[in-house]
DNA sequence: CGACTTGTTGAGTGAACTCAAGGAGGGTGG
DNA sequence: CCACCCTCCTTGAGTTCACTCAACAAGTCG
């Protein structure tokens, strides 16, 4: 069977196949290694990336090497928005990965031809601006518990096979601890709580989830 | 003389006079009192406002009444973009205010039909993901002093007039430290620390920064 | 003038951080 | 195939720093 590449991922309901197929044409096959380096902040951003397969952490840095976490691509998603003549964050392969590559100014070029690929490009920035807000109000206000609960709940959604339970989870601890703002330590804790409280149970490689709405709701209950 | 308005703010390079002229057209001006509620998360859409004088906070609660401010908008933006049915943040006027409110339909059918207005949303909308992304990166990383100096640092460079070594701080602390996720006892220890290390000087209404820069590098020196 | 709001400061607590150690994989090479 | 190393995760102990509670000063508005 094809393995579903970015182009067809991304613009799958709102292009039409004309633009479907001008987008695979300016896409470019690339494979990264797991933990490999794919874009890096400061950078100048000639090409832009679109997710096929795997996962990729997206992150930006402090002078003094701290350094947050600020989302996880899925495949379907573009790691930035082709704006920009500079990569304005980072991002590295979370194990292997597959990406369809372009180039920023005939991306920019078509995204400007195509009235639909302008909405797609629109609406991406939309959600991402949305989930960046809902962030905002976690990493400001809320405790650990109901960080990692509700940031399980959002990756759940996030993922295609949300029937299940089961959440997998292919980032590392420290991935997870540097997205919400907190040490590893304290997300192995918030962890153990979570399962002390029968909200999730934690399995090798993701979380099964029991309860998670129960927490959400009050700060320490 | 004629008080600016919200289209010519946020249109004054990029709309030729045809689109201006249209953009005023659509815009019904409104005024609001100090700390009037201007838009409620979760209530329908059906208008967008576009500021022209004053300040706003624009926040998120979550359900036990914990909020927290995710910008303060300055003339010539918008409150939030154009999109979905449903407000998804809440704002109220910080002293008087005025704004343009749009109807949103016919706000959303002008970006479609006009290309240098969908270049203006799509700047806008890139140039709040990118402040998010700064953001998180403080909210979830920096200690109290990194933030507020962060915050004063880039608050001046919004104001119109940033030759002036004082900067205008229309909020109340407790919207900054709402927007910095922080006590508003542990901001005013932090504001007090940065006086002592002499990188600002608090005035009524105020700051003078002295030497922000300096605090920016090392997370505690 | 009095009531209320806002900001600051003090005291004490608690939660998350740091430092440290130990266990459990996973990968590599002998 | 096993021994070894290394990274990742967890758990424990102690500390720190931001939070809460509280009081007070200074405006602000009726």
């Amino acid at each position: 069977m094809a393995i579903a590449s970015f182009p067809d991922l991304f613009g799958k309901n709102a292009l039409n196949s004309r633009e479907l197929r001008k987008l695979q044409r300016l896409a470019m096959s690339v494979r990264f290694r797991s933990g490999q380096n794919i874009v890096r902040e400061g950078e100048t951003a000639n090409e832009v990336y679109g997710l096929s397969q795997g996962a990729v952490r997206v992150y930006k840095k402090l002078a003094d090497g701290r350094h947050h976490v600020l989302r996880f691509v899925l495949p379907g998603d573009f790691l930035e928005l082709p704006r920009g003549k500079r990569h304005c964050l980072s991002a590295d392969a979370i194990g292997a990965a597959s990406a369809s590559r372009f180039a920023r100014s005939e991306l920019f070029e078509f995204v400007q031809a195509s009235r639909n690929m302008t909405q797609l490009i629109m609406d991406f920035a939309a959600e991402q601006l949305k989930r960046s807000q809902d962030q905002m109000l976690l990493l400001g206000r809320g405790t650990p518990e109901e960080q990692l609960a509700e940031f399980l709940a959002s990756w759940r959604k996030r993922l295609p096979r949300r029937t299940d339970r089961f959440v997998s989870l292919p980032m590392s601890r420290r991935d997870i601890a540097a997205h919400l703002g907190m040490a590893p330590e304290t997300l192995s804790r918030t962890f153990a709580k979570l399962e002390q409280k029968e909200i999730i149970h934690v399995e090798p490689d993701g979380v099964e989830l029991l309860d998670v709405r129960r927490n959400l709701s009050s700060p320490k209950s």
